[in-house]
Formats: C-alpha cells, sequence, structure tokens
DNA sequence: ATGGCTACTCCTAGTAGA
C-alpha cells in the first residue's frame, strides 16, 4: 500500500503534472496540501477518471487540502476543535483500508514573532490536544502533510544560516516534537539517517539547482505502522521540469 | 538568502508563501 503526501502549491495549476504522475507512481492514497481552490471547482472528473475518490476540504485561494485514495473514504473530519467559523482550512481526517488518515498544512507563521507565527504555534498545541482526546497511539494512525517545520540540522542545508529562523525556530521544533511525542515516528528517518533529504526548494535563485532544500514535508506513524513501513521515498523528480511545484511528494510503502 | 519566483485575486499591484 502506498501512501503519499503532495504539497502541490494550486491543483488546478498544477493538474496536468498530478495527472501523470497518478498515472505513472499508482499510489493508493494521496494527501494534497495547497489546493487553492473552493471544492466546486476542483478538478473531480479529470481524478475520478483515474479511478480515486476525492475527499475535499477546500478554500479560495489559500489553503485547501485533499485527500484521494482508491477506496471509499469513512469516519471523515474536517474541522480542528478551536477553529473559527471562518476557519482557515488545513486538515482533513479519513479512515481508508483501516487506517486513520490525517492530512494537515501547518501554517507558515510569516516571520518569528508576528501574528502568524504564535497562530502557527497555537495550532500546533490545539492539534496536539486533538489527538489526546480523539484518538489513540495504539492504532493505525497515520499524519502527513506539508509541516512547515525542519526537525534538526540534518533537513536545512544549511544550519548556521536557518538557526532561529522560521522553519527552524526552537519553539517550533519543540512544537512539532511535542506532536511526535504523543506517540508517532517520523517514517523516513525509520528507515534513512542521512542529511541532504528535502522535500522543499524556493523557486527563487535556483535553489532547486543550487541544493538549497528544506525537509519540511512528513510521514509520521504509530508503532503498529511502523512495524509495517518498508520503506519511504522523496520522488525529487517532480520538483524538476515545467512548471513544478515548489514541494516534491513523499511516499511510504505500507506492508 | 532575503527575495532573485510563483500563484492568487472583484486582476496589471498587492499579498502570501517558505
Amino acid at each position: 500500500m502506498k501512501i503519499a503526501t503532495w504539497n502541490v502549491n494550486s491543483v488546478r495549476t498544477r493538474l496536468p503534472r498530478v495527472v501523470s504522475w497518478l498515472e505513472r507512481r499508482q499510489p493508493d492514497v494521496v494527501c494534497l496540501q495547497e489546493t487553492k481552490v473552493v471544492d466546486e471547482s476542483f478538478p473531480l472528473a479529470e481524478i475520478e477518471a483515474l479511478g480515486y475518490h476525492c475527499l475535499l476540504n477546500g478554500q479560495k485561494s489559500y489553503n485547501g487540502v485533499a485527500i484521494l485514495s482508491r477506496t471509499e473514504p469513512q469516519d471523515v473530519v474536517r474541522l480542528l476543535p478551536g477553529d473559527e467559523l471562518d476557519a482557515e482550512h488545513r486538515m482533513l481526517i479519513a479512515v481508508i483500508e483501516g487506517i486513520r488518515i490525517v492530512n494537515i498544512y501547518a501554517p507558515n507563521g510569516g516571520d518569528v514573532g508576528l501574528p502568524r507565527y504564535a497562530f502557527k504555534l497555537e495550532w500546533y498545541r490545539r492539534l496536539r490536544e486533538f489527538l489526546n482526546v480523539s484518538f489513540d497511539p495504539s492504532e493505525n494512525l497515520l499524519i502527513c502533510g506539508d509541516f512547515n517545520v525542519a526537525p534538526d540540522d540534518r533537513d536545512v542545508w544549511d544550519p548556521q544560516r536557518w538557526r532561529g529562523k522560521i522553519l527552524f525556530s526552537e519553539p517550533e521544533k519543540e512544537a512539532l516534537r511535542n506532536l511526535v511525542s504523543w506517540g508517532l515516528q517520523d517514517a523516513l528517518r525509520l528507515h534513512k539517517s542521512e542529511g541532504g533529504l528535502y522535500t522543499f526548494w524556493d523557486y527563487r535563485a535556483g535553489a532547486f539547482h543550487r541544493g538549497w532544500g528544506l525537509r519540511i514535508d512528513h510521514i509520521l506513524v504509530t508503532e503498529s505502522l511502523a512495524r509495517r513501513c518498508a520503506d519511504v521515498e522523496i520522488d525529487r523528480n517532480e520538483r524538476k521540469g515545467e512548471k513544478p511545484s515548489d514541494h516534491a511528494p513523499v511516499i511510504a510503502t505500507l506492508e
């Protein structure tokens, strides 16, 4: 079973690449972030034609998440407790093939100290509290998406330059560690310990070509899924070519 | 790296992303 996460940075702009990638990689579940489209305008027909159910939690212009799956999703949750009525659409949960899939697009934070930064840390706190009261670490649960946090020095191209900066500040790393401490493991690190495994490269200044990347897209799994996890791959080829997203897909293979 | 790109919008300039 292949479960993927991909921040596509607009599903409409990225549609040709998403379609060809689905045809080529044949994932069973795909969590998309930054779809940037209301549900009525999601390219449903094109994705369903490939044999996927589409579960949507979209929004105009910003944010928006979706779960594509070969089989029908169940037990859907869309709202994180504490969200306002006009909440940013950043989370979507469904049970697929006996696995609870939590798709998240964590706030970026802007810059350290800004109101959006405080919102990011508070959002992480609410997500952890939601796990506490809703689920159990003994179940088959997987959280994936764009976390907008690089966990440690191996995950940024220049740790000295990134120290204390947005995406790599101590409070952000602590917020991610606090989430993980609920009972999760970083699936990629079950298999690979080296640095330089990035999932995002800025569009500017030839960052991809120069190796200026960050690992901010993650797949976290509970113990029962960690035992089934045979491999995790970052599909960095998807960052190349015509009109790429600035993020590469991450794919976990479960036995 | 500090913005050199990309995508969005009641669209040709301002905002946000990471």
